[in-house]
DNA sequence: AATTAGCACTCTAATAGTTAGAGTGCTAAA
DNA sequence: TTTAGCACTCTAACTATTAGAGTGCTAATT
């Protein structure tokens, strides 16, 4: 199925009229609108074409038309024109960040929310991934009985805590040896090295004698669970309800509902970690949770290497055009704040 | 103004089919639904009564009439009828804990999703207010040049973590002294005291030398604000939209953005914390951003000890019957798994 | 061969008219 | 004090009508 330009144009100018204006598009409202150069009837001609093709639909005879997810993935690959941010609204994208401190979280939080005020979707941010973050600090720390706090400062800024609980009691002084031990050693090496190395120096008892005596249980502290342990920001929402107002509620309903689903979307946004510059997901009629709603995503960075997801999420009718150049702007700028932080 | 008992019979009966039908409720609806064993004459002439009162209100002439705040105020401190739990109804409450692990975290995100799922309003839940909880553990940990991270570990399960940026460095060998002259003397203290009792030891210049170096920045470590340091859990937003069906889509704007307005709604709901019992707000016409939308709400304990609040925002229009035994029975039961875990 | 004008037809959304049902206030009778 | 009766009102649902936009097809035009 090769399109000729006139009926790219066509799609083209068709998806960019009914993304604003919300109303099925017709022949002659576009040939008036839009100076296409050819007549209605012509146009017709296409739209005939551009429907046997499965890329526009129609509700009702005469109803004006429509395109269809396989017309948005066109769309979106081959015709957008982007939309190049303004000097104001980079600013304004940047002051959001200056309202406060540089830390990590606030930084994800911002983002969360800059995405979704120049979008007028959701946004949603997913932390670091903390298996490929790496140890600046550990400490073990004695609680009570046979109970240790673990705590991981990682480079990215992140602090982890894990309650431990050994076999036997063990005193504030050795954990004070063992964590100098651990410090020593294993300090700037992935949280998902160093898991693996715990385990060979388990098997060679390489080490201190009261470090042998409780590194399963340590080791057991650098299990990350990927699916529960990253935290993620989504703000927006109301955007949400004024963008589908007048639609069938179901739609906002479906959205909502995955939005509160903490564990579906950490596992959707996931996939966005690894893969590379900003994609544009948009969901399949019925087969799918995300029927009727789209995602354009990218992940972010420390350094160079990929360490969390971020993007928005909104109905598949938005300005991709405005919202891919603003995606990818942003991971940009929280690529580089992030990378200033963890120096 | 006080009402007869027909008058309060009247008034509890209108908003119970109201609330139950979302219909403005009419004189005669109401003597053929239920057996008031008066005429529709004469509920006309107390639906008169309760006008010139402000409790009840209509629309349009013979458009029924609908309970107004102060209506619904009156109904809930004096006439509802409080439905009674059911096991069954406890027992998937207590199975919705068993779900997770006992971590406090946890223990809040199921509380919320259960206030949500059977009330079918919004959960909110505010984590405890971390200036009145106690000491377990304090750690302080060299992490870089003039770089320390204190750690606090408290009574009721809670991690803080603080950086702190000293005037010269110190070794971690001082940290560690300094650690265990903290935990000697202040374990079991409630935050707030420590603030305080830190600021009369650096009066007093009494304490090791290291320790008096640095005192000053411990305490600031101590300092918590209370509007931004506790977080604070949100769920069951598509029960609003389910709720709301049909109604006007603002009013599910402007709830759904107090609800992401993470601030305003801490210190809407700090307020339950010190209060008794569990309580109903209901916003005032115009005046208020709660305009339209009532809390249910009360606090939690930690043993005798109020640390947090929790409760449901919906519309006006809710089953206050079967909210105020949700929440109430509900704080119970948090409030015991959180005494449990943290002896 | 591709494009377009013309035409008969269709469908939606907006408008107006009608009606049944529910609700109301008032008055006079019980 | 309560209620029956009555004239009146308002909404929501239904129908009819119509303007506007859109459509496919065919024949004329380029």
């Amino acid at each position: 199925m090769d399109l000729s330009p006139r009926h790219r144009l066509i799609l083209k100018v068709l998806i960019d009229d009914f993304v604003t204006g919300n109303r099925p598009v017709g022949s002659k409202t576009l040939s008036e609108k839009y100076e296409l150069g050819v007549s209605p009837a012509t146009i017709r001609n296409v739209f005939r074409d551009l429907e046997e093709a499965g890329l526009i639909n129609s509700k009702h005879h005469s109803g004006g038309r429509v395109p269809t997810e396989m017309g948005y993935r066109i769309y979106v690959d081959n015709l957008v024109v982007l939309y190049e941010l303004t000097l104001k609204e980079k600013q304004r994208i940047q002051e959001e960040y200056l309202k406060n401190q540089l830390r990590l979280e606030q930084i994800l939080m911002a983002t969360c929310r800059v995405l979704s005020l120049i979008s007028s979707s959701a946004g949603v941010v997913i932390s670091p991934k903390k298996n490929f973050d790496s140890l600046k600090h550990i400490e073990l720390i004695h609680v009570s009985g046979d109970e240790v706090l673990m705590i991981i400062v990682t480079r990215s800024g992140m602090v982890i805590n894990r309650n431990l609980f050994l076999d036997g009691n063990i005193s504030q002084e050795s954990l004070y040896q063992i964590s100098k031990y651990l410090n020593a050693n294993l300090k700037g090496q992935e949280l998902e090295d160093i898991h693996n190395l715990l385990g060979g120096l388990k098997e060679k008892k390489d080490g201190p004698e009261d470090f042998l005596r409780i590194v399963s249980t340590i080791q057991s502290g650098f299990e990350i669970d990927v699916n529960t342990e990253s935290d993620i920001y989504v703000d927006g929402l109301q955007n949400l309800v004024n963008n589908l107002k007048g639609e069938e509620t179901e739609k906002l309903e479906s959205i909502l509902s995955l939005l509160e689903d903490k564990k579906a979307l950490r596992e959707i946004f996931s996939k966005y970690v690894n893969t590379d510059g900003v994609l544009t997901y948009i969901g399949e009629r019925d087969s799918d949770i995300m029927s009727g709603m789209s995602i354009i995503a990218t992940n972010y960075k420390l350094g160079e290497k990929r360490i969390g997801s971020m993007g928005i999420l909104g109905p598949q009718r938005m300005n991709y055009n405005k919202a891919l150049p603003l995606v990818e702007f942003t991971s940009k700028l929280v690529s580089e704040m992030i990378t200033r932080i963890s120096k």
